[in-house]
RNA sequence: GGCGGCGUGGCCGAGUGGUUUAGGCAGGGGCCUGCAAAGCCCCGUACCCGGGUUCGAUUCCCGGCGCCGCCUCCA
């Protein structure tokens, strides 16, 4: 169910076609090196751009081309879900933008390895397994399942790679102690931190200096922590409850966790999980042995190593959502530079999701579930409702704005009725190459490429495909078979760009509505139009819409 | 306290130093239709406030007001 490793079987081949649009070399310089914020040393050799594509770098605050290891190659890592419950709807978000860049840029030729990680342990999940009485594992295997079903919802293509944080532990292990090993972490009596003060560069994500951040911090400097803003890169367990023997005691109790998922690339031998029931969080601790005791790794250790180890040193873009800026990439990238090692070359961040003005979160109380949103919308339209505002900027998520968005999607959609066949050949092509030797119109398929160019200028390539909805309907209401056809050639090719895919599905009729059409074009033949309208209001109260046209009466869902 | 972002027509949301100033939804008029629906055509003269720069600012600068976020787990 949760099979984390499925590969999309389009668009990933080498289609050996070069970029065609935008020329990015010589629009330089901008006078920003992305290359050259990244205090890492050791830059590889090849620096060319991955099509015409420029996107906002947060280590930079520019939009410079995306400038990537290897040529006609783009790996990417994005920080994915905690599974401790169900998603929320911006979860959806990051989901959605970061799915459309690797689309587009597949779209655009350019071979994508696309990373994103399952975090199955953490604070959260276990005190929710403590609190239900339930194995965490159970837990993370619950809400990952919910998360791949909202992820299908949305028609988000599974990520190539799906590390899950249990299943990469030993090389965690491995990785903490590498810096402790050069003394740039220490070890305190309830984990071990990493010391922040000897990263070159710390702050960088945040936008503002070390000694800023310092200042700024508002929490208290734990005891043992030398700076508020070191992080614990492995938590030891059982040391707050009864004593650091808890945990070691219940250690005779370690098995090969049972529902361990994952690669399979080197998930940790021995694992702890519930036996030590008789101290304070015991029930519902997970844990791993280490150098440094029992204990679980940090959340901002498992993306830097699960990244690093799929991606290799220096891989090409890391994203997630704007929280994630700070701290959590800022730590993960503070612990590759102390290490010496190239980090993710570019970093993109997507903004918020607001709910009545506000910053959605649990925390708050407007949280909203993704799933509730899908169970009452069309998945598609989350999705054009996303795309219609650029991916920095906030966005309004209630009934209204769903409720809109799912009306243009309708007029999306009636192009899939009128010209099924134009339209299916265009989702066929998944290439521009493929779109354009589909027949689609060269100069749309250009300006769509200039606009997503633009940092990922969705809201504008929609506009794009909504002026091209009009030329098809009007060249079709004036018989231009062949103009129409075009025009929908191109608007299923450049939507499928972005991942949306036209439907044409009326919805299924029952024997007794069937009947109902029937009785309404007998009705109508016999020029009955008073049988024929109650008969078309009957048809509506059932969920139909009811249009004329030159084979009958046709119906849909609403 | 430090840092960052936002304020566009009824709503959502692009964008730009000036002339033809996205797109969607909703609304109005028209065409089409038996009537509708869908579709097409036409219509909105918007850019928080106050200064400044400029021949000219919604777009650049300064100040203000309002809203939001990060600095703590958070996509």
């Amino acid at each position: 169910m949760t099979s984390a490793t499925g590969t999309e079987p389009d668009g990933t081949e080498p289609t050996g076609t070069e970029p065609t649009g935008t020329e990015p070399t010589g629009t330089e310089p901008t006078g920003t090196e992305p290359t050259g914020t990244e205090p890492t040393g050791t830059e590889p050799a090849a620096a060319v751009p991955a099509c015409g594509l420029r996107l906002f770098d947060t280590a930079t605050g520019t939009v410079h081309p995306l400038v990537v290891r290897d040529p006609g190659r783009v790996g990417m890592y994005v920080c994915g879900p905690t599974v401790y419950d169900v998603p929320h709807l911006g979860h959806g978000r990051f989901s959605l933008v970061f799915d459309v860049l690797r689309r587009y840029l597949q779209f655009c030729g350019v071979q994508v390895r696309y990373v994103s990680n399952i975090t199955d342990v953490d604070d959260k999940i276990l005190e929710r397994a403590e609190r239900e009485g339930r194995r965490p594992t159970e837990v993370a295997a619950e809400f990952e399942a919910v998360w791949w079903d909202a992820m299908d919802a949305l028609g988000v293509a599974r990520p190539d790679e799906t590390p899950h944080a249990t299943a990469w532990v030993e090389q965690m292990v491995a990785f903490i102690g590498e810096l402790a090993g050069r003394g740039l972490a220490y070890e305190t009596d309830d984990g071990v931190y990493l010391d922040v003060e000897r990263v070159p560069g710390y702050g960088l994500l945040a936008l503002q200096p070390l000694d800023s951040l310092r200042a700024g911090a508002r929490v208290e400097a734990s005891e043992a922590k030398r700076s508020p803003l070191d992080f614990a890169l492995w938590k030891k367990v059982g040391v707050a409850g009864a004593g650091p023997g808890a945990a070691a005691a219940a250690a005779a109790g370690a098995a090969a966790l049972p529902g361990t998922r994952g690669t399979g690339a080197g998930a940790a031998g021995a694992v702890g999980e519930g036996a030590a029931a008789r101290t304070g969080p015991g029930a519902g601790e997970l844990w791993w042995p280490s150098p440094w005791g029992p204990g679980r790794p940090g959340w901002h250790t498992e993306c830097v190593v699960m990244s690093l180890g799929l991606l290799g040193d220096g891989f090409d873009l890391h994203g997630g959502g704007q929280d994630l800026r700070f701290p959590h990439h800022e730590n993960e990238r503070a612990q590759a530079v102390a290490l010496g090692r190239p980090f993710a070359r570019h970093w993109a961040h997507n903004g918020f999701v607001e709910v009545e003005g506000e910053k959605m979160s649990k925390s708050l109380g407007n949280f909203t579930s993704l799933t509730d949103l899908l169970a009452r919308a069309d998945g598609r339209a989350y999705r054009l409702l996303v795309l219609r505002s650029h991916y920095r900027k906030p966005i309004e998520v209630n009934l209204a704005t769903v409720a809109d968005a799912e009306e243009a999607l309708a007029r999306l959609d009636g192009i899939a009725r009128r010209l099924p066949d134009a339209v299916a050949a265009g989702a066929a092509a998944t290439t521009a190459d493929r779109a354009l030797a589909a027949g689609a119109d060269a100069d749309a398929v250009a300006a769509f490429r200039a606009a997503m160019d633009d940092d990922l200028d969705t809201g504008g390539a929609l506009a794009g495909i909504f002026e091209l909805v009009r030329r098809a309907n009007a060249a079709a209401d004036a018989g231009q078979q062949a103009g129409a056809g075009q025009a929908a050639v191109t608007v299923a090719a450049l939507a499928g760009a972005l991942g949306l895919e036209l439907r044409a599905a009326a919805g299924e009729a029952d024997a007794e509505t069937e009947a109902l059409v029937a009785e309404r074009d007998a009705a109508r033949a016999a020029k009955d139009w008073v049988r024929a309208d109650a008969v078309r209001e009957e048809l509506t109260a059932r969920g139909w819409i009811v249009e004329d046209g030159p084979s009958g009466t046709a119906i849909r869902r609403r």
